[in-house]
DNA sequence: TTATTCTCTTGATATTTATCAATCGAAGAA
DNA sequence: TTCTTCGATTGATAAATATCAAGAGAATAA
């Protein structure tokens, strides 16, 4: 499989804009790679030596201290992962393991940078991902500061009910024990969330997840664009 | 007062590769002003106007919903402060506020993304400063959810008098009730973690902080670059 | 298939953290 | 100066969250 094969790459706003030139420098050293389910690909506080970019399957980013860990997000197709760490040569901050069957293409760290350098068009995307990446954790910092467990839960729902489509039923995208690690809880919590959420029109079903009415769950979750508007 | 008489803002890394032109351009349409103690500058939600360099003074970040309110970081001199928002022309996540008499200088947005779009040494630097900010907020988000409050008092300590020099003795550089929101927790647990700190060596007596012997509190505390560091 | 492991759930309990109330003292306003 | 406000601290209590233990059922491995 060569990296070439797959034009969702070239497309990525991260790519899209560069020069035909320094994509074919970056990708000539890139490999494509699958991965099988729950593997580790790379350790916090290894030396960054890809740029990695999910084709397919799903990622988990987390992050371990004193024996303690936590899930920081979840990286689906297609996306690249951990660019900062790339631009800055740094350490990672975050370990990721495969949640599925996964494929990834490899970029050298080393490419990056040196594309980096020369390509403009390039340099400026980095800023925007980068930029967008930023608001991203702090407004994770903020919905982990500012809320209880129940409403970062109930906030989770209403968000994953809208891009669903709206409509009053949807399934959860991953296991709970997982979410409950993602909302900054643990997995026995985020079972008694979800039955204290029963009260506001919430059913769940092993992952089926019904909200009818959702008007009472707004009124608990009081989303805000500023906190659970990825796009914002 | 003239930017131009601020040679600091200059060489801040941000600005100190770029041409002259540029940050000429840049520095056309700024203006310096000096704001009185505790006074909000931007808040949450607003539309970015402007790229905030503090000079003098410092200011606080923070964040609110639903009627609570969480300290997210200090800016000191001399620092730019909230650039992704400028640089992806989206609202502020965070409000500021002077914490004293403050000397900043303000850049108009549409001049920095402006000149962000013709220099590609500024563009660079962007994304230097982005990615650092970014893993800024990753290392936060790591300690929020990875330890209690205990811990991140410890580590905030043990942080607090390396910069200090190493010395037993240094000065808490703010108050204790911003102190506790930024390690999000309030001012009554702050208090009563200090308490318990004693027993690891640690004695507080206002805003002097003494840790004779560092050894307990870091077997406590077990700092670790990938979330205490700043730098790394 | 069977055995085993793992997730999810629930109950009981412990720990962590927040809230409320009161006091003290320092900083700031009149 | 005096008065008032505000921050820090402490105690009592409440709420939020985690831990431990157990059992049901699904997924996985032998």
């Amino acid at each position: 499989m060569r990296t070439s094969d797959i034009p969702e790459v070239r497309s990525l706003p991260l790519f899209s804009n560069m020069s035909d030139d320094s994509f074919g420098a970056l990708m000539r050293a890139a490999y494509v790679q699958t991965f099988p389910p729950h593997v580790e690909i790379v350790s916090e506080g290894d030396a960054c030596d890809f740029l990695h970019i999910v084709v397919d399957g799903s990622v988990e980013l987390f992050a371990s201290w004193n024996g303690r860990e936590t899930s920081m997000a979840i990286v689906q197709p297609v996306n690249a992962f951990i660019l900062a760490a790339t631009i800055r040569d740094a350490p990672y901050l975050m370990s990721a393991r495969t949640i599925e069957k996964t494929r990834m293409v490899l970029v050298p760290s080393t490419d990056v940078r040196a594309v980096f350098d020369t390509d403009n068009a390039f340099a400026r995307a980095v800023v925007a991902e980068l930029a967008q990446a930023y608001r991203t954790v702090v407004k994770g910092k903020k919905n982990l500061k500012l809320r209880t467990s129940i409403e970062r839960l109930a906030n989770y729902l209403l968000r994953m009910r809208e891009i669903a489509g709206g409509g009053p039923e949807f399934e959860l995208d991953m296991e709970k024990r997982r979410l409950a690690s993602l909302l900054g809880m643990t997995p026995e919590n985020l079972s008694r969330a979800i039955r204290t959420l029963q009260s506001y029109g919430v059913e769940v079903d092993n992952s089926r997840v019904r909200i009818d009415n959702p008007d009472e769950l707004v009124k608990l979750a009081k989303p805000t664009p500023l906190i659970d508007d990825p796009e914002h």
